[in-house]
DNA sequence: TTTATTTACTTAACCGATTTCGTAACAATC
DNA sequence: GATTGTTACGAAATCGGTTAAGTAAATAAA
């Protein structure tokens, strides 16, 4: 089957492509008799329109770009899931790009948005973000940015994520009050603001309880699944072993149960286990894990909004809006001793 | 910051936009001396071209798109992975569509393809999928399209899907070794092909063990939770409750672990549960679960090395190739009397 | 010396849709 | 009857690259 564009429609129908178009646009420019004509052969013909060849002439793409550290993980799943149903119901279209928390592959990307491909983009920094020169740079493209969980404070634009300090605060809390003492904190990167904040509100909460922190029980992680069994057995080996975990991502959960059941160590009388975390899973683990939990859905959602309302009216003040959702933690049996 | 395009580096070299693509190129049309001139003023000028005006002019888009019925499930998410290290390595972007499993938002979305959109599709089919027009459509229109995991016989394009049928029957032949003879089976769609391969092979094995294939047996769910929830709930609360469930989809487990904690039903004395999921969580869910596990990540890598073959290759025969992945079950406490 | 070839560019058409500007035909107003 | 306005359309420029075809100058071959 050969292509049909406006000229095939312009010729058939003894008129110019300018005239197809408005028409096909419902300009009052053209009579109801031609639009009637035109739309009706537009759609025998299946005729669709190039969107690159109105891209390039409107200087819009109707796309936006999610760039996220990975997909296997239930926030960024659900939060794509609510990404996705503000931009369906925009006509736009979705890029996707995993920076596997690479700092590189993240400006990399960047660069390339410099070319118009995407008229707004949604972010969550990888673990290796130092710099925003990135973010800056594009956004001095006109380009709207919006963060969502993983933010970086220092990029002036919205940003959609919960109260990490808090949450960091209360996943500790919440193990101080069942009993625990010695509480281990897994982090994902010294520099994400993100785990900064949620091991404030965890150091804070020691020291609020006269805890001291333990720079041994701060340990961090990386995408690399050995390497963190490596690192969770050594921290559950040592002779002061602690009491508690936090992980500061979902992806770890796993990775201590199963250190713990190889260490045959048991959950949550040797050592309680709480994580930040979307699982559907965790109420049916073995113990049920206590989670920190954000509302991703609802988060994607937010983001997209705010990305597209600056998309449709270029002097939405973005830079001043923060949305701060909050995390909510769901007690299981992982943290509470019988 | 204004653009810079390719007439910006011409003007202030003096040469015309065609040299300097050329350039850019490296066209052995043009001069090292002006080549590097051109290079140079480019890495200055920050200059990234505008994919849609080279997409328009050469017809090619860079892009595939993935079109799967839901993110948040481990297999599409580490298929996701597998597809985007090989996109990637191609320099190409990925769109993502979801369908939900709903087919008039599959058939809209290969309708939109017809545009030139994307150089080629990666499909795994909704649930709800029941004519394969809007596919072979989209072939007329030679865009290479490669579906995996949730396939249709009928569409002639390449395959990569695990071999349903004997993963239906190795899920039922275990339970029956393990003493089971009232299994359920819990399916996603009556028409999909790939739930009718794995129901079949589940018949199959019950006839060649003397135990008849009840209707009650075989459920079919949906997307929704409630739903599946109080389908559940009604299978395990029936007179002849079976004593083991094959769930086809990942997403149910949650559910039924949940319903029987709920009923008091102990897994897997009073019940026992196989899954078809790629959740990292089986090992430590309570109990642990048994999976029939699909090379998710392998096979998303083949889909796309696939495509991009037929890409760069028209004339190659996407048509003749099916790539069966084993599916592996792992056996845990699930499904196994102690 | 003349012709052929190579080198290094430029011109201009092109991809397909959008949009500005122009205009013919007709109606309305003065 | 002359002027203005309206309607309905077309011509052509445009977005930013790519590429076929053309050309001038330098070099090589005859």
């Amino acid at each position: 089957m050969e292509n049909v564009n406006l000229k095939t429609i312009a010729d058939k129908l003894h008129l110019s492509t300018a005239t197809v178009s408005k028409a096909l646009r419902d300009s009052h420019e053209i009579s109801n008799e031609t639009k009637q004509r035109v739309l009706h052969l537009a759609s025998v013909l299946n005729y669709v329109p190039n969107p690159y060849a109105s891209s390039l002439r409107k200087r819009v793409s109707k796309t936006i770009a999610i760039v996220i550290p990975e997909v296997d993980d239930s926030f960024f799943a659900e939060a794509i899931n609510g990404i996705e149903a503000i931009v369906q119901g925009k006509g736009y279209h979705v890029l996707i790009y995993l920076t596997h928390e690479s700092f590189e592959k993240e400006k990399a990307i960047f660069m390339d948005f410099q070319s118009g491909r995407v008229d707004g983009v949604l972010l969550s920094v990888s673990a290796e973000t130092v710099s925003t020169h990135h973010i800056s740079n594009l956004q001095s493209h006109q380009i709207p940015i919006v963060v969502f969980d993983r933010i970086c404070d220092e990029i002036s634009t919205a940003k959609v994520c919960t109260d990490d300090y808090n949450a960091g605060y209360t996943a500790t809390k919440h193990l101080i009050d069942n009993g625990y003492r010695k509480i281990a904190y897994l982090s994902i990167s010294k520099t994400l603001s993100i785990s900064g904040k949620r091991m404030k509100g965890y150091s804070q909460a020691l020291t609020d309880n006269n805890i001291p922190v333990k720079e041994a029980y701060i340990v961090e992680c990386t995408l690399n699944d050995e390497y963190n069994n490596a690192v969770i057995r050594n921290l559950l080996q040592s002779k002061s072993r602690p009491d508690a975990i936090i992980a500061s991502v979902e992806r770890l959960t796993t990775n201590i149960y199963l250190v713990c059941q190889h260490l045959q160590l048991k959950i949550p009388k040797d050592i309680a286990v709480i994580s930040f975390s979307n699982l559907k899973t965790a109420a049916i683990l073995n113990p049920s894990l206590t989670t920190i939990t954000q509302p991703a859905y609802e988060m994607g959602k937010t983001a997209a909004s705010l990305l597209f309302k600056s998309i449709e009216k270029k002097s939405f003040p973005l830079d001043t809006v923060v949305q701060l959702f909050p995390s909510v933690l769901i007690p299981r049996d992982s943290t509470i001793k019988k």
